[in-house]
DNA sequence: GTCTATAACCGGATAGAC
DNA sequence: GTCTATCCGGTTATAGAC
């Protein structure tokens, strides 16, 4: 109580190093891209010593992490009007993707080197690990709700797999958007809505009789594939 | 001719150190992992100077390069004697796919390594970019053949796409590949399995009436994926 | 063109003093 | 929490030998 009259607590201050050194890395990685950026040029233009950027962050890598989580927040904050306003799960999905590629765009290049740390099976980066059970039960959640709060019906069994499926779509769509060019990431954008549209077919088509073999092989794959992954 | 006698020619002799190094360098990243294995080790071991090693390969990274492309040779002569056997389209894919899980196996630690790198949009081991086109051209021939080989009927349309999306589907299993610990890829094994088996009802479904407009809508974004992609 | 030897540069990471 | 000094390894440079 005592020391928020004078100054900042410690761990508040400790916590505003922490912000400064974070943004100052943004900044720079913004500027002239990840490898290009020292650790050294971080610490310097932060103002502070280099080791003191290595007691905030492990690593470099660990820069990106929480890069990572404060675009998650941003993207779940993006899709949150959305949700709480559409109906139709065609327009739900279609929007929260279209949503997705617009808050990550401004940091497109950077993203680049972030999928190329969460490749590697090790990193707490990667989608897959433990580690990002939070980052990832949140998506999943997120994509659960596009499906809940639609007008749509499908058959139970899909149902249930319904915002893990979506998830794994979403990861793909990212996945081709690290690697599409085109100005103002057209291509994606062209994507999800060609692939939106595909979806919300295979949707409709899941609950004819005529598909249950496929789908009972495809709901046993699925749980071949989350095994493991909490 | 002259220099068939006494002495291996010059080129040889450079091919020969190069291998060397390469072969000194793929049992030491066997041996202790990639990141633990220094160049300098490499060079010490193969009993070169390390300005050689550089003098044979650019970069650290280069050494995977030469690492992959040897395996991506394994891999169509593993599934050679399968497509000149096999008949049944269940049984050529199942069997290929099989046969390039047992054959990347025993990299498996180090693929790991390889995928990383590989996931940079920009690095020329990347399997959609510009400098894989031999190496995805090859795949894509040889899945292309799993179906051409076999004595299922399938759409004109879709049958054109086959090679480019057994491709796609290959390249999941190896991602989940890569992230399967299990004792000797077991879940990966099941996987293809399992997938295999949706794949060829998949397959049989799409010449359907009743498929037809999604067909012609997958095929719709398969154009799109493969744009720029040559 | 192939190779050696050696030193140096650079930047990520760590140790330990204050 | 913060700093300085140092390590380590990928990479480059140089100068010369076969």
């Amino acid at each position: 109580m005592e020391e928020t009259g004078l100054a900042l607590s410690k761990t508040t201050r400790g916590a505003q190093t922490r912000a400064l050194i974070l943004e100052t890395a943004l900044e720079l990685f913004k500027e002239r891209g990840y490898e290009q950026t020292t650790m050294r040029a971080i610490a310097e233009k932060a103002g502070v010593a280099l080791g003191n950027a290595y007691y905030y962050f492990k690593s470099k890598e660990h820069l990106i992490q929480a890069f990572y989580l404060r675009m998650h927040d941003e993207l779940v904050a993006a899709a949150r009007p959305i949700l709480d306003r559409e109906t139709d799960l065609r327009e739900r999905l279609l929007q929260v993707m279209r949503a997705t590629v617009a808050t990550m765009e401004p940091y497109h290049q950077f993203s680049a080197v972030l999928f190329k740390t969460a490749a590697d099976p090790a990193s707490p980066l990667n989608p897959f690990s433990p580690e990002s059970y939070e980052a990832r039960q949140q998506s999943i959640v997120l994509f659960d709700e596009v499906v809940a709060g639609s007008n749509s019906r499908l058959p139970k069994d899909l149902r249930a797999e319904m915002g893990y499926l979506l998830w794994l779509y979403h990861m793909g769509i990212v996945l081709f958007w690290i690697h599409d060019q085109s100005p103002g990431s057209a291509r994606t954008y062209r994507l999800v809505d060609r692939t939106g549209e595909i979806v919300v077919r295979l949707i409709k088509l899941a609950g004819h009789p005529l598909m249950r073999p496929l789908r009972k092989s495809a709901l046993l794959m699925i749980s071949d594939l989350k095994e493991d992954m909490q």
